[in-house]
DNA sequence: GACCAGGCACATC
DNA sequence: GATGTGCATGGT
């Protein structure tokens, strides 16, 4: 699969962002969202010169969430930003540099302890921004196995994950690439209601 | 105007 | 444990 998207479309150059906090902002403020609302929020905050952790952080819940507006549960969002900062500033200074030296599991358990921040949030951080070796597993990643009848529709985030990484090297490059492909597929061909797997570039059996 | 987008927490049963 | 619901904007 990997080989045959890789093919079919190229490097992607992911996470599109211009630092590692830049990739947590982002990271938090995509879900369940389109990335080019995400894009409009994030350049609130860098046309403010706010996108710093203790900028960010000083801000009034109702401030922020007014720049945040543009990508969508904007009060949520706002929120659970500010946890994810509480904890990124008072554990680390707000250093991505000190945050990585830590292990991988230590992280994704303090990071699934913020509220806010789920399994695919804790992973996109881990590997978009601390380089750690982790498969993000996110709905297009399920829908395509579903389409192509390789795992359930009910199949948890662990499980897919664990499919993945059961049988791959765990290299932070190739997680990278293989995630974001698999979002391009998804982007292009898997849509929600609309099958159009007809087309579908990968040379995967397919369910009818 | 309905549907969807790189989720998550919380309530209820 | 499984299922349902709120959160909200902007593009198709």
């Amino acid at each position: 699969m990997y080989r045959s998207l890789y093919n079919r479309f190229g490097p992607q150059h992911w996470w599109p962002a211009d630092s590692p906090f830049e990739v947590m902002v982002g990271s938090i403020l995509t879900q369940n969202t389109s990335w080019a609302n995400v894009e409009k929020a994030i350049n609130n905050l860098k046309r403010k010169n706010l996108l710093a952790p203790r900028k960010l952080y000083g801000l009034s819940l109702r401030t922020l969430a007014a720049y945040l507006r543009p990508c969508g549960y904007y009060n949520v969002k706002a929120k659970r930003l500010k946890n994810f900062l509480s904890y990124f500033i008072g554990t680390y200074a707000g250093g991505t540099t000190a945050m990585a030296r830590q292990g991988t599991e230590r992280l994704r358990r303090e990071l699934l302890a913020v509220s806010g921040i789920g399994p695919e949030t804790a992973d996109s951080i881990l590997l978009y921004a601390l380089h750690k070796p982790v498969f993000v597993v996110d709905a297009y990643t399920k829908r395509i196995l579903s389409r192509h009848a390789i795992l359930g529709e009910q199949a948890d985030y662990h499980a897919v994950q664990a499919m993945f990484m059961r049988t791959m090297k765990p290299d932070v490059r190739l997680c990278n690439e293989y995630h974001a492909l698999l979002v391009r597929l998804g982007k292009e061909y898997c849509h929600k209601r609309k099958p159009r797997c007809i087309q579908c570039p990968l040379k995967v059996k397919e369910k009818s």
